[in-house]
DNA sequence: CACCAAATACTCCTTGACGAGTACCACACG
DNA sequence: CGTGTGGTACTCGTCAAGGAGTATTTGGTG
């Protein structure tokens, strides 16, 4: 019964796997995982690393080796994974790869609070959206096949493809949702437009009267609560 | 000059726009929130929301306007936004629609760190993976027109519409991979399988042969550092 | 060879998120 | 008329994340 909070930091479960590799002292785990380019889809910086790591000593996943003091440098400890360490890191990225579980995008909230902007201006964000969009596909679409090129196999960039995928479908998202403002295809966009037209005190009526219906909205199985 | 980790946490952005409306006390704010379905697209919880409120009325943004008790209960303290706070919500609204913000997804992270499982015990899970999608991207959508049938404005379920163009996105990614690990077209697979093969003893030297290469990986702008 | 920048290997401290708990009241039910 | 359940309106304590700092060593440059 290890407390469910302990899987919340994927730092820990790559730590886990890099131990897997070969002992090593926390320090050296950054390093590798930098190396790989782990940090652009894993939060890592030293702070948190070491809490990590003492929080998994005392779940015992791994265990310290030795501490070796080289030259007059800050002692080393090296820490290898147990067994207990393994299978629980086996699960752990099991459970990770099998079950979807609901995150909070920022993109999302905004859209969800997109009728407190004027119209206008959500939809001049939403352009500057798409643009910014193009760009870092493009960017990110160049570095991958440039790190193809260079013999990279296509397993060592899932993340990177992985993330493209949404982007692009982001992107698509979001120039629908600009041209159906601009036409007015989209229901509700009159109204919306009339709160900030000038003189057109906003009714707080219209709002309100959604609350009921919005109610009704997805309340989809949590993730968290399994 | 607000220290810009003030704009980390959206629900400071959701009680800005409901305080836009009328003014309210902290619970107000959560139970209209929550009858508007926010809390499916901002994370909500008491603990944080008072954390919140009190510093957003340290930043100005918000002021209290009267401490009522009735009865013999708790007293509710009701707050009103000021018009600093009205031009910040407005701006860092304005700001999350158009700039998109590097995400650290879960699934993301277990990408990344697909090769330390089996090749088998992967394409299971990404298997279980798809049909869970294929699931909630139905209860969704039943949920979402349910709620148009209703009256519910198309304006105010633009967050659903999102997620799930990101759900059909990971479907169609999440089927291609596996489908592509199952016919051996993904390029690294081979040296993988024989990881795992009985008695092929894990070589090391394969994966940090990779490390220099995985170094060139995308580094795309960040959007923190902006 | 003096000096400065960068790397090494951490530690510390401040915010801030979150869950659990609390005290009070209203209303229904037997 | 007691009792219990659910809503109201918060408070508190814990624990983790993350940035900033620190002390030492290595490597390069004028």
């Amino acid at each position: 019964m290890p407390p469910r909070h302990a899987r919340s930091n994927p730092l820990a479960l790559a730590v886990l796997t890099s131990l897997l590799e070969k002992p090593m002292h926390p320090y050296e785990v950054a390093q590798t995982l930098r190396g790989r380019a782990k940090h652009e889809s894993i939060r890592l910086n030293y702070g948190s690393l070491y809490g990590v790591v003492e929080s998994l000593e005392k779940r015992q996943l791994i265990r310290a080796r030795e501490t070796v003091r080289a030259g007059r440098r800050p002692e080393r400890t090296t820490y290898e994974i147990t067994d207990t360490g393994t299978r629980e890191m086996s699960d752990w990225l099991s459970e990770l790869v099998a079950t979807p579980t609901k995150e909070y995008l920022q993109f999302e909230a905004a859209l969800s609070l997109l009728p407190a902007l004027p119209p206008d201006e959500a939809l001049a964000g939403l352009r500057q959206r798409a643009e910014s969009l193009v760009v870092e596909i493009a960017l990110v679409d160049g570095a991958v096949t440039a790190a193809r090129l260079r013999g990279l196999p296509r397993l060592f960039a899932l993340e990177s493809e992985y993330v493209q995928a949404l982007r692009r479908a982001e992107l698509d998202y979001v120039e629908r949702l600009a041209k159906d403002i601009e036409s007015g295809q989209l229901t509700g966009a009159d109204q919306w437009r009339s709160w900030y037209a000038p003189g057109g005190g906003r009714s707080e009526i219209d709002l309100v009267a959604t609350d009921e219906i919005c109610a009704a909205h997805p309340s989809y199985p949590q993730t968290t609560t399994s």
